[in-house]
DNA sequence: GGTTATAAGTTGTATGTGCAACTTCCTGTC
DNA sequence: GACAGGAAGTTGCACATACAACTTATAACC
């Protein structure tokens, strides 16, 4: 199952970039937060294709530290999460980076052009 | 974190097809065990880019099924782990089909290549 | 305000995965 | 054969994730 492996690697390499400052999937989350500015719990499972379940347990976890607020369609960013996000952003764009890099400007189209048709068949 | 949006659509999709046959990661496992011919867990695991636990895990399950035998190098596919692969199969090719059918030719291409370049990354 | 339906969100439970530490086995050297 | 080193493999523990069931809150209607 490649797509897995793919998973697998890029998850490493982020984490690598992160060096502990936040962990991939925090940052996607307060991300999509971000973007998306006072949206339900269900709306972020939908557009991160998560189980509801588990984002719940992520923000529960966001919320006990304080980097996000709200609810119920409410949820957002809090200035300390907002702090954190640019934070760590020099890091994710160090990995975007390294990542484009290896794959070379066509590998990296070629990537998400692949992901954005993979989305496509995901809410068909 | 998009790689891993993308890897838990894919897995959701091989899962639908396979029916409750095989489970996706099994699958894979097996099919590269028969690839590899006489492999150890550790090239498994390399190969796969697994956690050499998570491989020790699956492969015992695996052997308590009667679907592999073997280790320290001579772990191989038993006739019944290659009947199941084959009954497998069908399924499977009509994950890949339904996919490539989601991307086009062009994704298709795309994906594969992107994944081929992580790979690269990866081993070095 | 009261009622109903439904969406949003939580809880219980089970399974999968990975890091660190450990054990076992194999190979090479003397 | 004895020993050392390293690879192969396992175990303990913690965390991530998902399914099913349940609870809570909201909106619409009367």
């Amino acid at each position: 199952m490649s797509a897995r492996r793919l998973a697998r690697i890029l998850t490493r390499m982020y984490a690598e970039e992160m060096e502990g400052q936040m962990e991939p999937a925090q940052f996607g989350l307060l991300q999509m937060m971000e973007h998306m500015q006072h949206c339900t719990q269900a709306g972020l499972a939908n557009a991160l294709y998560m189980d509801k379940t588990t984002v719940s347990r992520d923000v529960a976890v966001m919320k006990k530290r304080g980097w996000v607020e709200g609810g119920r369609g409410g949820l957002r960013v809090t200035p300390i999460g907002r702090r954190l996000l640019a934070d760590a952003m020099p890091h994710w764009q160090r990995a975007q980076k390294r990542l484009r890099k290896a794959l070379g400007d066509d590998g990296w189209q070629a990537l998400f052009a692949a992901m954005r048709a993979v989305d496509y068949e995901a809410s068909a």
